[in-house]
DNA sequence: GAATCCATCCAAAGCGGTTTGGGTAATGTG
DNA sequence: CACATTACCCAAACCGCTTTGGATGGATTC
C-alpha cells in the first residue's frame, strides 16, 4: 500500500501537521526542516490521498464530463475523443482529474445530479447542446459552475459557454461560393436539433440572401455526419433537373461520403462542382498539405477543448467571475475543392 | 450544499449508523425504519459522498484510463472514443468512476504510478500496447489490476488482457483473396510499433505463405492509419510494373484513400482491385446495408470495451482470480470490394 | 531581568461516511 | 420466573488529510 501522511511523519519524528504544511508550502516551517520532509516524501514517493484530501478541503479536484448513449442511434460523436484530449490537457496540467460518465441519454439528467450530490466534481462540461436545452436549467438550479461547448439558443438564463462562430463560418464559406459564381449550393447539414446546425443553416441562408438566391429545401438536408449520408444525398441531388454545382459539408466525413459521390459521376471536383466542409482538424483527418484536398472552415475541435477547460477552471476557482463565454472563429482555408461556377470566365 | 448522512439522520431521530445500515441494506435493521429511512433519503435526494465513502471503505470506486498524447504526432486514436464509451457504460452500470488522465507521453509511467500512489483508483485500463510493453513491468509493481486492450508480444510477466484475433484475421482475410485467385496482395499496416500490427502482418505472411506466395517487401506498407496514407500509397503501388491486384487495409479510414486512390485510376472495386478492411465498426464510418462496401474483418471496439471493463471489474473484485484474458475473433463480412483476380474464371 | 515577540512545532477537531463493539428491550427457553 | 437469545439501535473509532488554536523556547525589547 502507499505511504500516508502519518508515517512519513513518525518517520521524521515530526507531527502531520508539520508535514503537512512543509509539503503544501506554508510559511511557518523551518526551511531546514522542510527540505528533510521533502527529501523523505520524494523518497518514499509519497502522495497525498486524494479522497482524504478533498473530503478535508471540500474540493473535488474533478471535473466531469457526462456522455449520453443511446442505445436505438448509436453515434458517439467523433469530434468527442479529440474535444476530451484537449480539454485533459488543460485539466492535468492545472492538477484536476477528469471524470467520465458514460449514460444511457434518459438517465442523463440523474447523472449530473448523482455526480453534484455526491460531490464527485467541482464543475462540468456539457456536450452537444440542442437547440433548447434543459441542462442549462438543470446545472444552474444545482449549483455548480459548468461550460457549454457550443451553445444553446433558446435558452435566457445566462451561462458559460466556449463555441465557433457556426453562423459567420458558414455565411463566409457560402459566400465564398457566390462569390465564384454559385447559384445552387447545397447545405449538407448535421442534425438539425443539435444548435450548431442551426446556426450553420443561418449562416448559409444569410449569404443567399445577401447574393439574392431564393433558398431551395430541394437542396438542405439533415441528419448525422456519416460517409454514406453524404455520398447518398450527393448522389440524389446530382439526379435533379437543376443540380446544385456546390456543396457545403457539416464534417470532414461527410464530405469524404460527397467526393466519392461526385467522383462516380465523373466531375471533378473543384472544376465541376465545388466543395467546402467544416473541418474539425481531427488528427486522423488531415487536410492539409501545400494545397489541402478540400477548401474548408476549420477549427481545431482540440484547440476548443483546451480553451474550454480554461475556462472552466476559473469559473470553478472564481464562480462569481461570472459567465464566461469564448467565440472562437474559423479560418476559411481555401483547398482544391472550390473553383469557379460552370460557365464562369475568371474575369466575371 | 447536498445533504449528508448526519443531516438525515438527525432529521430523522436516528443515529448515523443506523440510517447509514438502513441504507446499505444490512439486515440488523427494522422493515420499517427501513422504509422510513429510504423514503427521507429519496425525499432529501441524498447520496452519500463519494469521498468520505471511499476513504472510508478503501475502495476507489474508480477506474483510471491514461491517454498519452505526443507533441510531435499528433494522433488521437479515433477508435479511443467507442472504446471508451462501451467501458464506460460497464462502469457506470457498476457504480464504478471512470478517470481520465490525459498526459504528455513522457509523463505516461508517471501518471500510472501517481494514480495509485493517491489512491485515486481501484484498477487500471491500458490502450495501445506495444510490442514490448514495459507498462506490464510498472502496474504489476504497482499492485494494482489492470488490463491491457490488445497484447504485448514480447512480455513474460503473466498479466490480463482482451484482444481481437489480430493474427487469424488477418491470415483469413488473405486466404479469402487467395481462394479468389490473387496473388499479388498488398498490406497496408498501421504502425508496426503497435502490437496489433505485427499480428496482423503476420496473419497476413502466413496466409502467403500457406498459398505458397513469396512476400514482396513493395507491398508492404506501414504509417498511421488517414485517409491519405492509404491514397498515397496505393497511388504508388499501382504504377509498380506488377502491381497488387488486392488490397489489406488496417481501418476504414485507410480503406477510404484506398477506394478513393482506386476510383481516379478508374479501378473499379471488386472487379479490377480487391480491397479488405478491417472495420472496427464505428458509428460514423457505418459498412452495412444489404451489401456492404467493403469486405471487411468486422469486430466492434465498442463492444471490445464494454468486456474489457467487464473483465477488469472482475479483477478489481477478486484481484486472486488471476490474469483474465478474452479473444475476440472477428467476422469476416463480404461486401462489395472484392472478387475474383483479373484473369481468373468463376470455376477456377 | 522581566515582558514581549517570533519562529517553529504539535494536539485535536473536523471532513462524511463505514464499521466495530456494545447496549436495551422484547422474545424465546427451561 | 430466571436466563439466554434475538432484534434493533447507537456511541465511538477510524479512513488520511487539512486546519484551527494553541504550546514552547529562544530572541528581542525595554
Amino acid at each position: 500500500m502507499s505511504v500516508t501522511l502519518k508515517q512519513l511523519a513518525s518517520s521524521l519524528g515530526l507531527s502531520p501537521t508539520t508535514v503537512s504544511r512543509a509539503l503544501n508550502g506554508f510559511p511557518e516551517v523551518n526551511a531546514a526542516t522542510r527540505k528533510r520532509v521533502q527529501d523523505a516524501a520524494e523518497r518514499a514517493n509519497y502522495r497525498p490521498n486524494t479522497r482524504a484530501r478533498s473530503l478535508a478541503t471540500g474540493r473535488a479536484m474533478a471535473i466531469g464530463h457526462v456522455i449520453p448513449v443511446s442505445t436505438s442511434h448509436e453515434i458517439v460523436n467523433p469530434i468527442f475523443s479529440d474535444f476530451v484530449a484537449g480539454a485533459g490537457e488543460t485539466y492535468s496540467r492545472a492538477g484536476y482529474e477528469m471524470i467520465l460518465r458514460v449514460v444511457p441519454d434518459e438517465d442523463e439528467a440523474r447523472a449530473y445530479q448523482d455526480l453534484v450530490a455526491r460531490g464527485a466534481v467541482d464543475g462540468m462540461m456539457v456536450h452537444g447542446p440542442r437547440l433548447k436545452d434543459t441542462r442549462v436549467e438543470l446545472l444552474a438550479d444545482l449549483g455548480i459552475p459548468f461550460v457549454i461547448h457550443g451553445r444553446t439558443s433558446e435558452v435566457n438564463r445566462p451561462h458559460s459557454w466556449l463555441d465557433i462562430n457556426n453562423q459567420r463560418s458558414f455565411r463566409r464559406a457560402t459566400q465564398f461560393l457566390t462569390d465564384l459564381g454559385h447559384r445552387r449550393i447545397a447545405l449538407i447539414n448535421g442534425l438539425e436539433t443539435l444548435d450548431f446546425a442551426i446556426r450553420r443553416r443561418r449562416g448559409y441562408l444569410d449569404a443567399l440572401a445577401a447574393a439574392g438566391i431564393a433558398m431551395d429545401p430541394a437542396l438542405m438536408r439533415q441528419a448525422e455526419m456519416t460517409e454514406p449520408y453524404g455520398y447518398r444525398v450527393v448522389s440524389d441531388m446530382m439526379q435533379l433537373p437543376d443540380p446544385p454545382t456546390a456543396f457545403l459539408s457539416s464534417s470532414m466525413i461527410v464530405a469524404y461520403g460527397i467526393r466519392r459521390a461526385l467522383s462516380e459521376l465523373g466531375c471533378g471536383l473543384g472544376r465541376d462542382v465545388s466543395v467546402i466542409t467544416h473541418d474539425d482538424d481531427l488528427s486522423y483527418l488531415p487536410n492539409d498539405g501545400d494545397i489541402p484536398m478540400f477548401t474548408a472552415t476549420k477549427s481545431s475541435v482540440r484547440e476548443a477543448g483546451r480553451r474550454a477547460a480554461a475556462l472552466l477552471l476559473r469559473l470553478v476557482e472564481a464562480p462569481q467571475s461570472g459567465p464566461l463565454t469564448e467565440l472562437m472563429e474559423t479560418d476559411l482555408v481555401v483547398g482544391a475543392s472550390t473553383g469557379l461556377a460552370p460557365g464562369q470566365s475568371a474575369g466575371s
